[in-house]
DNA sequence: GTGGTCTAGACCACC
DNA sequence: GTGGTCTAGACCACA
């Protein structure tokens, strides 16, 4: 696994595990791999996974049973939406349109930017 | 002035102060704030304001007369515009795009959130 | 059979299994469930059940009579209770009465929420 | 420093803290030592007082300011002692009733083993 | 100087 | 086997 420096590793890794359940490739009641597992998985220390669980754990996106592992919890994949909806509207998108002012952007400019979209 | 988490304090003063210049509130050839006006203006230490103004003379954005301050260069709007831009289509035009597959938007509802922009 | 998450599984059931007997729901030289049914009625795995057993033996609680099951011992009420009644005076008590005493709550206080006792 | 057994050290170390918050002898916005100093003054690792520091700036009872330190914020009395008590009520109050019935005690044994209170 | 992240390795209790 | 905590030491960016 490859990671880009900005966020911290242990981010990287909670996002790309976040972005697995709401693409359904992690589904509810669903182990994750041990701690030790994932550290042999991404090549990363195994305190570095601890805390990337805990962080999970603490939003409630996945739960410890205890000697057993990590799961997803039901309530997951709402979640994780509902935060990185919150996320979009109060953070990248007024922070995309300042840009975009900024750069003199017309709505035309942008129509054809953004015409990957379906 | 107030400082949200992410990015250093130096950057965003940076940043503001490029805003003020592409917005033309700071002119060609104009003197900045000498260091310790701007970091009683803003509230922090010379340090960072030393800092601030070092990285923008690194970009040639401004340069120092010694003794005297820091002053606009020619072609700092322009610097700035080109720099602006290449983060634009290299970093958040991607960032932005991933982010509303994410979440599903469609078209149709990016023209509504866009609505705003002329 | 749910599980909070700061004391053991084993010592929950063990404490379970305790309260049952000095409550008389369970009698001297009566035959505890067998490590498999207690392990399938509380949903635990059998080497936890065996931990817990293992301990009540150890604690002489019970007596393993072996091929045939875990019995209750003759002591075991009593040896129940004299080591709660230890653990209360060193440990409970003296926590509850520091615990009191930072929310700076009165005895009038307490005698309002000791009320429910006889 | 010196650390009992059960809960983690980080946490003892954080539940220090809180008392001496809401003992007056941490004032609001008062700077905490830093991460080394604490670590040095506690005879513990730097990254244990960072986790416990990091606790403390999640419950918001104290605040980082960049490259300065930790502060105390203005909520932290009433955010310790609402949690408290909070836990007091849920927890070991019932706890300590559950006790108290089990072992018998009456009214008056209590009120003899509560008699050190005001 | 400050916090913050990561690694490597050890040790523990619990399932 | 599982998670969890702690240590020691390195390295980084920021004020």
């Amino acid at each position: 696994m490859e990671f880009k420096s900005k966020k911290g590793i242990f981010q990287q890794i909670a996002d790309s595990i976040c972005e697995k359940i709401i693409a359904g490739e992690l589904l509810t009641g669903e182990k994750l791999p041990s701690v030790r597992e994932q550290a042999a998985l991404t090549g990363v220390n195994q305190n570095t996974i601890m805390r990337t669980y805990a962080e999970l754990q603490r939003d409630k996106i996945v739960v410890n049973k205890r000697g057993i592992g990590y799961f997803v919890t039901e309530k997951a994949a709402g979640k994780i939406l509902s935060k990185r909806k919150n996320d979009f509207f109060k953070e990248s998108l007024p922070e995309f349109i300042k840009q975009v002012e900024i750069l003199h952007l017309t709505k035309d400019d942008l129509k054809d930017l953004l015409k990957v979209l379906k």
